[in-house]
DNA sequence: TATGAATGAGGTTTCATTCAT
DNA sequence: GATGAATGAAACCTCATTCAT
């Protein structure tokens, strides 16, 4: 069910091969502690050779975040326009979620929430204003379950509580593990919504 | 209810007043953009004089880490010993978890979740070692619960959802907002837990 | 009566548009401070193009020197040949040499004076060769002013005087201002020779 | 006659005998290509130690010009103050200058001049401010002497002609030579001013 | 204990130049 | 002739840490 693209820019082309090594690489250390030869040596070319394809260390970083955002926005919105039921939408959502942090775009993921920080302001509301269509399909199906009474709480609680389940399973998550990620996806949505 | 002791060590010595203010630092800039000057400044010495109290910039980290799991266990054992009812004991182990995280010792547990992985394995290790009983508690009350057949799901799995909700709260809980730390801390309960 | 030919050299062709290029990005922003990449971005190529029209970014400085010499000496022979009176070739020399600085080469006078030492040795010497001619037309001229008597000092002090003079001019003289070109080539004159 | 303090700021103090080693390779190759580590070098340091008393490279640059500027006002107002006779101020002044230029404070002078674009214009700013006092004494003189009649030309503009030939002695001017210092001064008076 | 100058390794970035296409 | 990716040396600057005072 879930999509299987490549994730947006990270293809063979030198750029994205520079942000897959980057990701990887901010993942396992942090953006603060990678460095630019760090990454140039991660694809094999030397450090100064970085320039021409970010601007800054920085660019790098700010990359990843859109491209990571932009990819699963996209897969968000095809999660909610693949069924009509809007519990199956929330369903769909979450397991989406939980692609996204502990799947494919794992690395990204956990440099996008850890390394936020490390954007400028100007970059950081560059990247909300692109994450705002995300969380617009939350808010959507959620308000819409709300609006049933079968939230007993306020949508965009519900909404965090949900992201922080969602995202903290990069800590814990095995997938080799007893439980499967569709699994835990139902668990939290029971824990989410009351039936009808 | 909840405690109100000072941190242990975050006390008016010279030392306390660096783990004070290390801990705003590091949470503001995050670990590795917070400098050695920096701290000292804020606390109105040069940068030199830090290495009378600490051995390295890794040690106040690795100190402020320490004080603040033994303070919040020390919260935690307070919690469970206050009540028999087992479900109290976990809407208590909620509430203090919210509480360290939005309220007094909030600085130090951003930088707990997001700069651990700054600290040597070995610290790290150390720091595991002592955070242990801080989640036993939570492990003998969700098992308690588990046993009742009240949880519908593995109780370290549980742990772990709860664990996100809590600390994701970091991200936007707002004590000024309608929703209060108690209400909160009552919602979280109420998804987790089946009523007897 | 000044001569407007365009620069030798600095013609519409690759080269030449090249050479006007660098000389007003070097005088704005001076020699090493400007790039190869902007003197490429300046005639609209790649930097790596500009490496089939000179061999390295000296030789760009090296051939402005050269070029605006060259010219410059050309309108001095002029000035000398017009007149048989010395004092009129005199006022020529300085006039023509107030307007290679403040005219249609001040860009590249004012580089050829302030990143001189840019120069290797080797074309510094080739250059001052070249300029060598220039040099003999004021000591021709001085020479001969002293030998009546004019003077009142050594004509190669005499020389170094109105050399300062009128290279100085590059820092403050305005065109548009009441003090025209001419007119400050007989202040001047006045202040470097005594009437018969 | 000549004062012979020695500059004010470049005394023994590492950060005096940075600034003088600076001044020396300033004008030796140019601001650009003075690396930090060169002016570490001369003073028996390494470069990330010469940021203990500047916070940048340029800060150097600015300092060396505030000093020598700072210096050689006082030296003017001296030369002022020192008679009442108003051509023999300007003798002073030029003598002076003169010896700004070629004698102890030859190296910070050329520098001045060469490299004052390689200011902030910030810091540009900040330094004319400063010169403006020095500028203030030669004009308060030659305002004079023209209101008497005996400048033939503006005051400004014979301000600028001397500037240009005092200047210009950097590059050729040899205390060694038939031409002593004073009798330059006196040929450049005579060439100025009018006899009463 | 405190200072503050010094260290020295290492960070990001720049840039003239090369070269396969 | 032109391109543009790559090089690699070197630039400025940072910063945890040391140590004589």
């Amino acid at each position: 069910m879930i999509a299987t693209l490549s994730v947006y820019g990270m293809d063979d082309t030198p750029r994205g091969k520079l942000l897959s090594a980057a990701a990887r690489l901010f993942r396992e250390q942090g953006y603060d502690r990678t460095t630019v030869r760090d990454i140039a040596a991660a694809v094999g070319i030397q450090s100064g050779s970085i320039f021409h394809h970010f601007a800054s260390k920085e660019e790098i970083l700010f990359a990843v975040t859109m491209e990571v955002i932009r990819f699963n926005t996209e897969r968000m919105r095809q999660a909610v326009a693949s069924t009509d039921d809007i519990q199956e939408q929330l369903r769909g959502l979450i397991r989406v979620e939980l692609q996204t942090i502990v799947g494919d775009t794992r690395e990204a993921m956990i440099v996008l929430v850890r390394d936020w920080r490390c954007l400028s302001e100007e970059k950081q509301k560059a990247a909300l204003a692109v994450r705002a269509e995300y969380e617009g399909y939350w808010m959507q199906v959620l308000g819409g379950l709300q609006a049933q009474g079968r939230l007993g709480v306020d949508a965009m609680v519900m909404r965090r509580l949900i992201n922080g389940m969602t995202s903290w399973t990069s800590n814990w998550f095995d997938e080799s593990g007893q439980l499967d990620l569709d699994g835990l996806a139902d668990v939290i949505l029971q824990r989410s919504v009351d039936p009808l």
